[in-house]
DNA sequence: CCCAGGTAGTTGCAGACGCAACTATACCCC
DNA sequence: GGGGTATAGTTGCGTCTGCAACTACCTGGG
């Protein structure tokens, strides 16, 4: 993702004037600002933490993420579905992420003996080097990015709120 | 932008292992949950609100994030880097974002007069009917999707935290 | 044994984005 | 005034993303 970032809203008050009075009757303008403090926190935060992991190990966040998934699990390997699913990316966007990371050496991908639908991408020894050598610094850069900005206590809070937001959105990325 | 959406990172947590056994000196575990929370709650409500408004109005989140920022502007228009600060993107992306506006007859680009290298982005009257009829829905939708999870003194937490966080992070995206 | 139906992945395609380089103005100062 | 510098926008380029269509493969029923 080197230094993507989603574009996003910003900024839904103040409409009042244009679409007639009720517009506060639309959108709480609470919940408008709170709205813009997400985007606004998750855009810069993002693009900050993207583009230090490239210069950094040359790696981008999506790579990043794959590979900690891979890193996390038994025997180093996962299959393409569950690995896009908790990645959080698409099916299509993984087969390019791991053909990238193939490139690169980090990943191989196999063909499964038992199901030949199915494919098992496997962090390499190489690609785990990659990792252990990525991970310190990003780590540190979302403790400090992120992680230094609330106290623990409100850090938790902040977390169940978030996963509120979430569980009212549910539904997996490949539907 | 139809229903694109960040990929980004999900899960750092339990990498000790692999990392020695300090991987949560280097990223509390607290905060990693609290990030992908954060990852999770954007990726799935946005989402959500990008396909909808497409569906509905034909026009993407940046779309409307753009517009919103007219509407609310002097006579309706605003110079392209005011713009493209105002609505969170780079000024390339702005410009293209423009030139599709511009295309739908939503917004003129035209030079001022008195200083030639600034160009005014100015919402047409067509623009302004689009955007009243895109608005409600769209703002029903971050009501239900996002507003509906927390109730208002949570909810103000919350903008206070992200804030927090994105002053953390400050500088514009046109650095 | 073969076909219908479902699952796993990949590919074609089109839409976005950002950075860096480039163009067009404006401004400043000798 | 002419040159150097700064500002506003645009464009070239490479990259990323997701959806929909397609291929490959497994599985169950007749």
């Amino acid at each position: 993702m080197a230094t993507t970032n989603k574009p996003v809203s910003a900024e839904i008050e103040a409409l009042s004037a244009v679409l007639g009075t009720d517009a506060s009757k639309l959108l709480d303008p609470t919940v408008a600002r709170a709205w813009i403090a997400l985007l606004t926190a998750y855009g810069r935060v993002t693009r900050a933490l993207s583009s230090e992991l490239m210069d950094a190990s040359g790696m981008s966040l999506a790579d990043f993420d794959v590979m900690a998934q891979l890193v996390r699990s038994e025997e180093y390997r996962l299959r393409m579905s569950e690995l896009a699913d908790a990645a959080l990316i698409s099916k299509s966007g993984l087969t390019r992420r791991i053909d990238q990371l193939a490139v690169n050496g980090w990943v191989t991908r196999r063909r499964c003996t038992e199901d030949g639908r199915v494919h098992w991408a496997t962090l390499t020894p190489l690609g785990l080097r990659a990792f252990k050598g990525a991970a310190p610094a990003h780590l540190a850069a979302v403790a400090e990015r992120f992680g230094s900005a609330l106290p623990a206590s409100e850090m938790e809070r902040l977390t169940r709120d978030l996963l509120k937001i979430a569980a009212k959105n549910a539904e997996p990325i490949n539907s």
